[in-house]
DNA sequence: AACGCCTCCTGCACGC
DNA sequence: TGCGTGCAGGAGGCGT
C-alpha cells in the first residue's frame, strides 16, 4: 500500500519520465475512478504538456501547462507504468495517456481503488481529503507545538489518530506500526494522555522514519513498484510490519497481531506500552 | 468537533 | 478441481 515514502519514490520516477511531455490523446477506461466527467477530462488535458509531477501527503500532483492540476491518489494498489505506444492493456489499466513521443503513461489499479481529481490550481483547498491535510511529516512542518496541541485534544486510540491524514500527512498503516513501535507505544494508548516526552519521540521517530523510507525508495508489499518497475528497499528495515508470530527485536517477545479501528495492527506486547501521563 | 462505522473493489487464502 | 466465503485496506461520507 503506497505511503508517503511510495509516493514520493513514485512522484521522483514521474518527473523523469513523463515531465515536460505532451499528451496527444486519454482513453479512460474506468471513469468512475474520476470525478469528472471522462469527456471534460479529455477536453481538458488532451494537447496540454505535463509541466511537472508534485505530491502532498499521498496525493500525487500532475500540474498541466494550462494551470489545471490533474489529483491522484493510488489507494492500495495504484501504480503508474510508462510503455510503448500500443502495448496491450492488462485488465488492471484504466486510464491511459497518449503521449507525443510513442510512450504511453498509464494507470493501473488491481482493486480499482485508486481515484482522480480535476481542478484548478489553486482550488486544492476544495478537495474533502487534500483540503483538510494535516503537515507533512518533516522537521519545518511537523512542529512539537503542533503535535502536543492535536494531540491533547485526542481522545481516541493513538493508531487511528496517526492514520487520520488530517492531523499528519502520510502515514498508513507500515509506517504507523512501525514508529508506534520505535516510540515503545502501545496502539491503543489514548492519545491525550500521551506524555510530552513520548510525543517528543514519537514526532522525533515519525520525521526520520519517514526520511529513511525515502531514501530505500519505499517499501515493497504485494504490487508496489515505482514508474520504473523497480521495487523498493525499505521492508528490509521494518521491525514488526509483517512480522506477527517473530520475536521483537528489542525483547525477544513474541510480535502479536490485532485489530485497531478495523486495521490490521502488529506490536510487541511487552515493550509497548500504554503508558499515562500520571505514570 | 471529533470519533466510529460502513462502503468501495478485487485478489487471495482458506475449507470442503 | 472448483466453488463459496471471508478478509485486507485508505479515505470519503454519514451518523452520533
Amino acid at each position: 500500500m503506497p505511503e508517503l515514502p511510495e509516493v514520493e519514490t513514485v512522484k521522483e520516477g514521474l518527473n523523469q519520465l513523463v515531465k515536460g511531455s505532451h499528451v496527444n490523446s486519454i482513453d479512460i477506461l474506468y471513469p468512475k475512478m474520476i470525478n469528472v466527467n471522462p469527456e471534460k477530462l479529455k477536453v481538458t488535458l488532451t494537447n496540454q504538456n505535463i509541466k511537472r509531477i508534485d505530491r502532498r501527503g499521498k496525493y500525487l500532483l500532475f500540474r498541466f501547462s494550462n494551470d489545471m492540476t490533474l489529483v491522484s491518489h493510488l489507494r492500495m494498489e495504484g501504480k503508474y507504468d510508462v510503455e510503448p505506444e500500443g502495448t496491450e492493456p492488462t485488465k488492471h489499466t484504466h486510464v491511459i495517456f497518449h503521449l507525443n513521443d510513442d510512450r504511453e503513461l498509464r494507470y493501473k489499479d488491481s482493486r480499482k481503488f485508486g481515484r482522480m481529481y480535476l481542478i484548478k490550481n489553486g482550488d486544492e483547498h476544495t478537495l474533502s481529503g487534500l483540503g483538510t491535510i494535516g503537515p507533512e511529516p518533516t522537521e519545518d512542518d511537523l512542529t512539537f507545538d503542533y503535535m502536543k496541541s492535536i494531540m491533547n485534544k485526542g481522545r481516541g486510540k493513538i493508531k487511528p489518530f496517526l492514520l487520520n491524514q488530517s492531523h499528519i500527512a502520510g502515514l498508513g498503516n507500515i509506517y504507523c506500526d512501525e514508529v508506534l513501535w520505535l516510540s515503545k507505544i502501545h496502539p491503543e494508548t489514548i492519545t491525550n494522555t500521551i506524555s510530552d516526552n513520548q510525543i517528543m519521540e514519537l514526532r522525533k521517530n515519525i520525521i526520520e522514519e519517514i526520511k529513511m523510507a525515502i531514501k530505500g525508495h519505499g517499501t515493497t508489499v504485494h504490487s508496489y513498484s515505482n514508474a520504473y518497475g523497480e521495487a523498493g528497499q525499505f521492508q528490509n528495515s521494518l521491525h514488526v510490519y509483517g512480522r506477527a508470530g517473530e520475536p521483537c527485536e528489542r525483547c525477544g517477545t513474541n510480535l502479536e497481531k490485532i485489530k485497531v479501528a478495523q486495521r490490521g495492527t502488529t506490536f510487541c506486547p511487552n515493550c509497548q506500552h500504554k503508558v499515562t501521563k500520571n505514570g
